[in-house]
RNA sequence: GGCCGAUUCGUCUAGCGGUUAGGACAUCGCCCUUUCACGGCGGUAACACGGGUUCGAUUCCCGUAUCGGUCACCA
């Protein structure tokens, strides 16, 4: 008997994966990981008018992109292949008809209509639930209720039917959550579900039990959404035979709405202007596009680290992990019972984190992208350069050149309050003392030297440099702020900062 | 509405009977810096409410309130 951890990550390819999917794609490969175990990737295509093309696809890159590594399944293959649930529906269909034989299923054929009309009638009766189950369902078309002959016949006719399953009218069923422990429903608040649908594909409830028991799996990590029809899965484990073999359970919280009530959503993504799916997606039908926190700059690690901790913690106060260290200390137990709201403003400061230690040649080839893009001319060591000079200020990558218009453009207008503040007489003696010194300056122009060469000519003029840099500043990229002024210089090159001397020289205005 | 779950600073959270209720984001202030940013230091800020249990409840139990989820031939 085997006691290898195996988990399963089990998304439906009706679109692109939501942030809160990767989060629990995480949180299973963290545990298959720290456990030793095995990650597994099962696609739930059980829904014909859901099917989204594309959206498979999807799912593998932006589980790749996260760093999350599939040991067995769809796209990787494995002993239990196929891993698509729409190419193992004979499976399924054996497993509904041994049910049916045991007479824990039965047919029924009621139509749409029919099914609405029942519930209108028990919603007017103010029944306590209008639900198919151990009551109603003999009120109803199916095989509980009709003779064997009629059964029979319409199915020989070729009559429409669902397998649905016989939940017992009055037990309690129980389930050991591993994040909340026991979990106690009554066996009446569940109906009688469908586990088999008329197109002969399997309802989630049917195939995710079968598929997690023939594929050996030993822990199902899913989100809250599914708590409710735990105890129908613990049902169907008794039912099929494996109850001593069931996977623990582990619900995940929920991922909420930055403000406001309600689950975390598209509409909220697009209203506060971040993303949330995790690759950028375009709908093959309307064509829309929406964007994705890779194509908005956050670095995978930044947004792993992010989404690990929205909603668990190892109870010690380090907030960086690797992905190594997240596998060294998740646990489970440690993760929090209650939804967590979405913020945003957290994500890019884990962005930031990260952006300030990617070494500067990783950064340069975006610098100089964005560069290009922006329509400056940019080596990529210059855009090394940049990125070195400006990585600290950052959230995000392509912020970079924002940052660095005034090492790009010699500046078009200069700054009124700082030039009303700081340019006067001695300003001007300055820059054309450091001016003329550069000009006469043959040595190699890196901020070093260039400090020196300031500092000497500055001095000589006889002005104190402190009062000066300001205007220096001002005179360099027409702002009072900005960053390291002799790297600066460095990097626009002497030619351009004697320049740049020269312009400010012939157009601010004369103290 | 029925059922299930949750409830600690604005937000993410630590806490698992006795703590000055800790950290992080955000925010404010100070320092650093020729400037801005980064960074460092510090401040403001929380146990939903009511009953129990206990010598003692943020912590355990029961209600109430609020929030979340779920009640499909969707997952």
């Amino acid at each position: 008997m085997s006691t290898e951890i195996r988990v399963r990550f089990a998304p439906s390819p009706t679109g692109p994966l939501h942030i809160g999917g990767v989060r629990t794609a995480l949180y299973n490969y963290l545990f298959a990981r720290k456990m030793g175990g095995k990650m597994l990737l099962r696609i739930e295509d059980t829904d014909q008018n859901r099917f989204v093309p594309g959206a498979e696809a999807y799912i593998m890159d932006a589980l790749r992109w996260a760093g999350i590594e599939i040991d067995e399944g769809q796209g990787t293959g494995g002993p239990h292949a196929p891993y698509r649930q729409s190419e193992r529906r004979e499976i399924y269909q054996r497993e509904a008809q041994r049910l049916i034989d045991e007479g824990k299923a039965y047919y029924a054929f009621d139509t749409a209509e029919e099914l609405d009309a029942m519930r209108q009638r028990l919603e007017a009766a103010n029944a306590p639930a209008a639900q198919y189950n151990a009551i109603t369902r003999m009120q109803m078309r199916n095989s509980l209720t009709l003779k064997p002959e009629e059964v029979k016949a319409r199915m020989d006719a070729g009559d429409p039917y669902v397998i649905r399953l016989k939940t017992p009218r009055k037990e309690e069923v129980r389930l050991n959550d591993i994040i909340r422990g026991w979990v106690t429903v009554h066996s009446s608040a569940i109906d009688d579900k469908v586990l088999l649908k008329s197109d002969g594909l399997p309802t989630y409830h049917l195939a995710n039990i079968v598929d997690d028991h023939l594929m050996g799996i030993t822990h199902v990590i899913r989100g809250e959404e599914w708590l409710p029809s735990a105890p129908l899965h613990v049902l169907l484990y008794r039912y099929l035979g494996w109850e001593d073999t069931m996977p623990q359970f582990a619900h995940l919280p929920l991922l909420l709405k930055p403000e406001g009530n309600g689950k975390l959503s598209k509409r909220d993504a697009d209203l506060g202007g971040f993303p949330i799916f995790p690759l950028q997606w375009t709908d093959p039908n309307t064509g829309q596009v929406a964007r994705g926190f890779r194509e908005d700059g956050y670095l995978p690690e930044a947004t792993v680290n992010f989404l690990a901790l929205l909603g668990w913690n190892p109870g010690t106060e380090q907030e960086l992990f690797t992905m190594d260290e997240l596998i060294a200390s998740f646990d489970l137990a440690q993760v929090h019972k209650a939804g967590a709201r979405f913020d945003i403003q957290k994500a890019q400061w884990f962005n930031h984190q990260y952006v300030k230690e990617q070494p500067d040649a990783v950064l340069a080839p975006t610098v100089q992208q964005q560069a290009q893009a922006a329509g400056y001319d940019c080596s990529l060591a210059k855009a090394e350069k940049i990125a070195a000079l400006l990585k600290g200020r950052v959230n995000f990558a392509r912020e970079i050149v924002d940052e660095a218009t005034t090492i790009f453009n010699a500046p078009t207008h200069y700054d009124e309050a700082v030039t009303t503040a700081k340019w006067n007489a001695d300003a001007v003696k300055a820059v054309t003392a450091f001016h003329d010194a550069l000009v006469a300056y043959e040595g190699e122009f890196v901020a070093d030297t260039i400090k020196h060469t300031l500092s000497d000519a500055v001095t000589q003029a006889g002005i104190k440099q402190g009062k000066i840099m300001q205007a220096m500043r001002l005179a360099l990229t027409g702002s009072g702020a900005g960053p390291d002024l002799m790297l600066t210089m460095e990097i626009i090159g002497k030619d351009e900062t004697v320049r740049r001397l020269e312009q400010a020289l012939a157009t601010l205005p004369k103290p």
